[in-house]
DNA sequence: TTATATTTAAAACATTCGTTTAATAAAGGG
DNA sequence: CCCTTTATTAAACGAATGTTTTAAATATAA
């Protein structure tokens, strides 16, 4: 039994609150109950709720992003040609990965992600493009790359609808789980939830123009 | 010159603010200021906050869903069988008529919507399904109607992807209109994304199950 | 051990929020 | 015109939030 020390303490409380119930209706009064330390330890440790959400986010992006971009060089670096089903494994392997880093670490990652996407107003889009944007530009890339039939524009916009499909989907996945279990008496769970989500979004990315 | 009576003043700045910044992130004293009405007011006309954001949404699915209603209606009322893009179409229609009722009122409408799944915990979520659940369960079976290959468990599930990818395109629509503008040069209004959508979704919810 | 730096703790602070109250003004009906 | 209802206004309330302060405890290093 390790000693777990306060800042890693409050990360865990925190992005589990945040991710169940979003960063606004999340107050430290709750993580710091939650995470048993106290409530100044949060801005001691982090300065601000801002920058704490900063935290949680990073610490996920700072395992995931050098998978992705590993697997994207990967990606162009083989001879032949790869097409959209190769871009989407190369993504798909780092984030199923983040299930080992925490438990349930997908869905919560997707969770942040997507609330930091609507609720925040820009301050998260700021901080994940200004320290994040250069995997994000090789992986749209990519994309085009696996789609030569699409315009850059069109490849941008249709990588926002799926960011949409899955964002909002696990944003609500909570409520929607409910809903599927009481209708079809259906348990859903994240790798489940991934396998409906494929389809609709290759079909989706690769659709004529 | 006509005058418009507070309750109407307050709704109109409401949904404004709320499509632009949220439910929680708009407070009352923001809206009355932009409305040019005292903060009390809201409480007296209103009740509440929560029957604010309510009543602002009442107001356009009070429009909405009677049209879609007999759209949907019309469509099981015709002989042939129908698929995929004539139940959108039957969507699409009432829903960008509310461009009609009010400025931008499709976008203003499908940002309420999104942001009222994701952001508050249940009550709005609530207030739809009981007093709006008839058409769209009316909705959802013509889209299991128009796919028979797909399980009625598969439907929702798309059906919620989409609705994912609508919504976020819409509530970030003001951000990454100005990305598509700086990268593509490229002006995007509310028809031009439709245009845009419609191929992915189609292409998505009719996928191969 | 002693001195210094780091971390924890309890309490208070300053704001902001939704809501309520109480007084005033406006409108409508007989 | 008077009376009743409806609507508006200014002020305050109570609760919740992020943050800061000040002191005590703990760890670290000389």
């Amino acid at each position: 039994m390790q000693k777990i020390d306060t800042k890693t303490k409050i990360l865990n409380a925190a992005e589990q609150l945040f991710a169940e119930r979003g960063y606004a209706d999340t107050s430290l009064r709750l993580i710091t109950s939650q995470a048993e330390v106290n409530l100044a330890s949060v801005n001691y440790h982090f300065g601000s709720k801002k920058e704490l959400i900063q935290a949680v986010l990073a610490r996920y992006l700072d395992v995931f992003t050098p998978k992705l971009t590993v697997a994207i060089e990967e990606l162009n670096g083989r001879e032949a040609k790869y097409n959209q089903t190769d871009v989407f494994n190369s993504l798909m392997e780092p984030l199923l990965e983040l299930n080992a880093f925490r438990h349930r670490g997908t869905t919560i990652f997707l969770q942040l992600l997507g609330r930091g996407y609507v609720e925040t107003q820009g301050h998260l889009r700021w901080f994940m493009t200004t320290h994040y944007g250069d995997i994000m530009g090789a992986f749209n890339a990519a994309v085009q790359q696996a789609n030569p039939h699409l315009s850059k524009a069109e490849v941008f916009w249709r990588l926002h609808f799926t960011l949409g499909s899955v964002v909002f989907t696990m944003a609500s996945s909570n409520a929607l789980s409910d809903i599927a279990k009481s209708d079809f008496n259906q348990d859903v769970d994240i790798e489940n939830l991934i396998k409906r989500l494929i389809p609709f979004i290759s079909a989706g990315v690769s659709a004529p123009e």
